[in-house]
DNA sequence: CAGTATCCTGCTAGATACTG
DNA sequence: CAGTATCTAGCAGGATACTG
């Protein structure tokens, strides 16, 4: 769900999803997006350059979860202080 | 999310949630139940008669999660063959 | 009926180190 | 930078049996 809050706003990078799930290891993560991506969620855009750039943006698949991480997020703010 | 589902629909029975939740073990079932209860998204109304009978259902809390769990059905019914 | 008690296993996921 | 490999602990949760 976290994965899918950050890459609402845009694509994202491996090392930016890192910093953003604080306390994510890195096999974690990788394993989260694999499976993201199997399910067609999530697509993986990988270039080879020197460093090596890799970027992953919602599916269309995955854009349409928008309406649950929304409503998720207005029942969360409305319910959650501190 | 499947206890808030059934929810949904009406006060339910610590049997019928069982029935429903194909699989689920009664410590499991009685576990989810009571954190949600602790969440302050289920309430439990307990009635001493024999035999004993008790009902959950949605809070005003839980109630306002009626749209998450309905955009996450409309995703999944669209996404979900088979 | 509506749970609780006990036991046990498998999976999740962090820590750490390493590679192209 | 973008991961993979390995190890390990903790815990969720099923199986089963029992209680008021």
């Amino acid at each position: 769900m976290l994965i899918l809050r950050d890459l609402r706003e845009g694509p994202r990078k491996f090392h930016e999803l890192q910093e953003s799930l604080v306390g994510i290891s890195p096999n974690t993560l990788s394993s989260r997006l694999k499976t993201l991506e199997q399910h067609g969620i999530v697509e993986r855009r990988f270039y080879e350059q020197h460093p090596p750039r890799a970027e992953y943006l919602l599916t269309q698949k995955g854009n349409e979860l928008r309406a649950v991480i929304g409503a998720l997020r207005d029942w969360g703010e409305k319910h959650t202080r501190g």
